[in-house]
RNA sequence: GGGCGAAUAGCUCAGCUGGUCUAGAGCGCCUGCCUUACACGCAGGAUGUCGGGGGUUCGAAUCCCUCUUCGCCCACCA
């Protein structure tokens, strides 16, 4: 007994989902079991920063990566999709921070302590909220695996890898010049100090030459001499684009070959001071570029840093600027300018030496200037004591791994951006100034005459060296010393799980391109380091999503979409259906924010579309259907055999596009079968059967659940909700849960070209025959009578075959074989005004097939006179090597082959 | 300065190893339809010198060169 099946007659997502996404939670299918004896398919998710929420970037990601876990679920291995989130300190430092300013507080007024805990009541209350709204469009998360990178056992992980890279020699503590954010009061690593290309001023700065105070008089009479001009004689001309660092000066150069200058020992005076510093030589010097001649500013520029401990290893580096960017107060800095803002410096100094006639042009000079990629404000370069790792070491088994072929990129091209990087690496910077984080694990002894520095996976009370007090360094690390870790750190390491057993290395990794240096790339260090192996064997980059000006989508440009209002509005599975189908491998996915109709309609209307084919279906299986291996092929009608067999070819397609990363292309093809396959042609086609208007409602009802539970399986990864609700209606599914059933196997014997063609020959009739209903205005309920002339083409014998389907598909009151009548009414509505004759002989006529056959025909030629002219170019072949000759050889008989068949197929066709 | 990518219908894009590409899809547009699953639908239709110019080939949207226009990444000419 079956009770008649009621489906609302529009698909409702908002009514399923949050009930649907239960009973996948309730029935655990997300957990993985790292017992059990399934292989393994493991992604670690790119944990989102705490304090995120959801935006179309993390929809395309993540639904990326929830349709390859569902899909190799469904396939049988034991997935687990690692979900979590990261504290990401400076990004959320600064939510706190901004915080506190709304309440008229800054940091330093609460103290660390409290900081860090009202950072941590903000994690916890607003924490997380992006995992939940995850599972709103579907990612089917481990979420009993859920890591965030703050966890205590992830400490554990992270003092664990500081310690032992600090024993090795690879963390060091180094004094130079780093990128510094003026706002952010932090440190930065190269990769988040950010180029942006800049409209800027080159300022030609004269520098007056002095006597030098007790120096060589002999170079000096020598210097005099040769400069002619008496302007040349008194100054040097600088050119810098930040004239508000020369107070930090220590020399001015210029190139050892340039025969512009002899001033070599000489020394000139730093404008608007009287700061003296000394002319020399160096290499350093791009000759060409300004007057060749360049100031030497260590503490305030990485290259002057090093060009300076070059001239002079034990020279002064003056720093003149505070950690705010301002002017400091004392030391070098004019007592004008003490205070001041660089910018504002900047234009105060100007102006004095336009006053005091110092500054000798000025000109526009476009560069690229780094800014703070959380902020974007100027980086100031800045001379400072940092911990740094040393990354060449760490480097090459990287580059091994993808040398070697074992780590590769999908799509391949960002392999060389990856190699490029490690190729050039350069030492990581990763302390940060920040309160919001890992602490560095390092103890400073407090008695200077010891100077010890104890670094320790414990907390320290006594100097390891000569038992005094110690204080602990107040810096914390880079966020990304700590997500470097998340393939191994996240399943127990150190520690030595079962979890680190059973899923480590992971399989794929998806991400977007701009985070290859931040984290891809230093995940696979780690991973070779830590764990002697790489973390997972392919990258999968997604595109970013942009608007329709190609901007990239954000909350602060205003051309966000929410995919929480577009789960609202169209739900989830559309969502996903539109990023998924939108975008080729790799490709960027263009969306308009201001048209969300426009952008995921089609994967609305398509999920509907599902819906009601499921509906039609449902309502017409009386009872459960005898499954397909209970029919007999016997009764099958040719749509039958050509609905079976193109559901192979899907099942064929869908899979391999899947396993090629080509998702828009498993969208498409499913969407193709479901609509015009199903939809269209076989659900229309077999109506009569189920009507019981003739034999074979059976067969029939058997086929459609046959092929539309495969459908709702191949569309499972993209759109599991609607899915999977009705898959709970299909009967014979017994209350399991799609999420959990197999992947469609292929059976390679149901594919059936000669139903296939003939298939195409009833649609192509059919096609025709509604062409000119059109054509003549012939109103919808009203038959036409149409005519088939035999000669024409074999395929009235396949039609008449299926003159029913054509019939019932084209509205066709008869189907006759034989010439049209000739009476003149022929294209005219007869006169008991029921009918209109409509000669087929014109819709699919001979002429059609000719030109197919000599299309066909002119192609097979081309290729035969391609294939004998490589035949005839292997004259040469003779005197190459040996095994050249061989390959050659080989190919030639394989155009041999190919040319006896061509011609054979040219004889068929009668030439 | 170096590298990479893109330019195909009004819009957003597919088109993988040159040959069923006589170039497709979705949206939009036009015509007719509320045909007992669906108007978020059905049927039919219009629209493209595949950015320009050369070349290779029997054959090019596809391969090569070049130009133009966009976008991205990297980079110590201050």
């Amino acid at each position: 007994m079956t009770e008649k099946i009621e489906l609302a007659p529009q698909y409702d997502p908002t009514a399923i989902e949050a009930a649907t996404y239960r009973r996948w939670l309730d029935a655990g299918v997300f957990t993985a079991d790292a017992e059990s004896p399934r292989e393994p398919f493991v992604i670690v998710i790119p944990p989102p920063n705490v304090t995120d929420r959801l935006h179309m970037g993390h929809g395309l990601n993540n639904t990326v990566q929830d349709v390859l876990i569902r899909f190799e679920r469904m396939r049988g291995r034991e997935a687990c999709w690692l979900p979590g989130t990261d504290h990401a300190g400076i990004a959320t430092q600064n939510v706190v921070e901004r915080m506190l300013v709304k309440a008229g507080l800054n940091r330093h007024d609460i103290g660390r302590e409290a900081f860090v805990e009202r950072v941590w009541e903000h994690v916890h209350t607003t924490g997380g909220t992006i995992l939940e709204q995850l599972k709103a469009i579907g990612a089917s998360c481990d979420w009993s695996r859920t890591r965030f990178t703050l966890d205590d056992s992830y400490s554990t992980a992270v003092r664990r890898v500081f310690v032992q890279l600090y024993d090795e020699g690879l963390i060091y503590r180094g004094h130079r010049v780093i990128h510094w954010c003026p706002r952010c009061l932090t440190s930065l690593s190269d990769e988040e100090a950010e180029f942006h290309e800049t409209d800027g001023t080159l300022y030609y700065i004269k520098y007056r030459l002095v006597e030098p105070q007790g120096g060589s008089v002999a170079g000096v009479a020598e210097a005099a001499e040769a400069a002619d001009d008496p302007d040349e004689a008194e100054y040097v001309t600088v050119a810098t684009t930040r004239p508000e660092t020369m107070f930090g000066d220590v020399a001015v150069i210029y190139h050892p070959d340039d025969e512009r200058y002899d001033l070599a020992g000489r020394e000139v005076e730093i404008p608007l001071s009287g700061i003296r510093i000394p002319v020399r030589t160096h290499v350093a010097v791009e000759q060409d570029f300004g007057t060749g001649m360049l100031k030497i500013t260590p503490a305030h520029d990485a290259n002057d840093f090093d060009t300076a401990r070059d001239l002079d290893p034990d020279g002064a580096m003056p720093v003149i600027m505070t950690e705010q960017a301002r002017m400091t107060e004392g030391g070098r800095v004019p007592p004008v300018l003490r205070g001041l803002d660089r910018f504002e410096a900047r234009r105060r100094i100007v102006d004095m030496l336009r006053a005091s006639g110092q500054l000798e042009k000025i000109a526009p000079h476009r560069h690229a200037v780094r800014h703070c990629y959380r902020c974007d404000t100027v980086i100031e370069p800045r001379l400072s004591d940092q911990w740094f790792v040393r990354m060449k070491p760490l480097a090459e088994p990287a580059l091994a791994a993808y040398h070697e072929g074992r780590l590769r990129f999908v799509p391949d091209r960002w392999g060389a951006v990856y190699q490029r990087w490690l190729d050039e690496i350069r030492d990581w910077n990763i302390s940060r100034q920040l309160w919001w984080g890992h602490r560095i694990p390092a103890w400073y002894c407090t008695d200077a005459a010891c100077g010890h520095i104890t670094v320790s996976e414990t907390d320290m009370t006594a100097c390891a060296k000569c038992g005094g007090a110690v204080r602990q360094d107040e810096d914390v690390l880079d966020t990304w010393f700590s997500s470097w870790l998340w393939p191994f750190a996240t399943f127990g390491w150190p520690t030595e799980t079962e979890d680190l057993a059973r899923f480590y290395p992971g399989d794929t990794l998806v991400t977007g391109p701009d985070i290859i240096f931040f984290w891809v790339a230093r995940m696979v260090m780690a991973g070779c380091h830590f764990m002697g192996d790489i973390p997972f064997d392919t990258v999968f980059l997604n595109g970013i999503v942009r608007d329709t000006q190609h901007q990239k989508m954000s909350k602060s440009r205003g051309n966000g979409i929410d995919p929480l209002d577009v789960v609202a509005r169209f739900g989830a599975d559309a969502l996903r259906f539109t990023v998924i189908a939108g975008s080729a491998i790799g490709t960027d996915v263009i969306l308009d924010p201001h048209d969300l109709e426009t952008s995921f309609a089609a994967g609305r209307n398509f999920a509907n579309k599902l819906w009601n084919v499921g509906r039609f279906i449902l309502q017409n299986l009386a009872d459960t259907p005898a499954p397909l291996d209970q029919l007999d092929p016997a009764q099958f009608e040719l749509a039958d055999r050509w609905i079976l067999s193109q559901c192979q070819r899907t099942i064929a397609e869908v899979t391999e596009a899947i396993e090629r990363y080509r998702l828009n292309e498993a969208a498409h093809r499913i969407y193709h079968f479901v609509w015009d396959d199903l939809a269209d042609w076989y659900v229309e086609q077999v109506k009569p059967r189920l009507y019981g208007q003739v034999r074979g409602g059976d067969v029939a009802r058997g086929l459609l659940a046959e092929v539309f539970g495969t459908a709702l399986r191949l569309l499972h990864p993209i759109m599991p909700f609607v899915t999977e609700e009705l898959w709970g209606h299909l009967p014979g599914t017994d209350g399991t849960l799609l999420a959990a059933a197999p992947w469609p196997e292929r059976q390679p014997s149901l594919n059936d070209a000669e139903a296939d063609d003939r298939f195409a020959r009833v649609q192509e009739l059919v096609g025709a025959v509604r062409a000119i209903r059109a054509e003549y205005g012939v109103a919808p309920g009203r038959a036409v009578r149409a005519y088939v002339q035999p000669a024409s083409l074999d395929a009235a014998e396949a039609c008449n075959a299926e003159q029913r389907t054509v019939e019932r598909l084209a509205k066709i009151g008869t189907l006759t074989f034989g010439p049209a009548p000739e009476e003149p009414g022929a294209h005219a509505v007869l006169a008991d005004g029921s009918a209109l004759a409509v000669p087929l002989g014109d819709a699919i006529d001979l002429a059609r097939e000719c030109a197919r056959l000599s299309a066909e025909r002119d192609r097979i030629a081309g290729l035969l006179r391609g294939v004998a002219a490589k035949l005839a170019n292997q004259q040469f072949v003779e005197r190459a090597p040996a095994e050249v000759v061989d390959r050659e050889r080989a190919k030639e008989q394989t155009w041999r082959e190919q040319r006896d068949a061509l011609t054979q197929k040219l004889h068929a066709l009668g030439c």
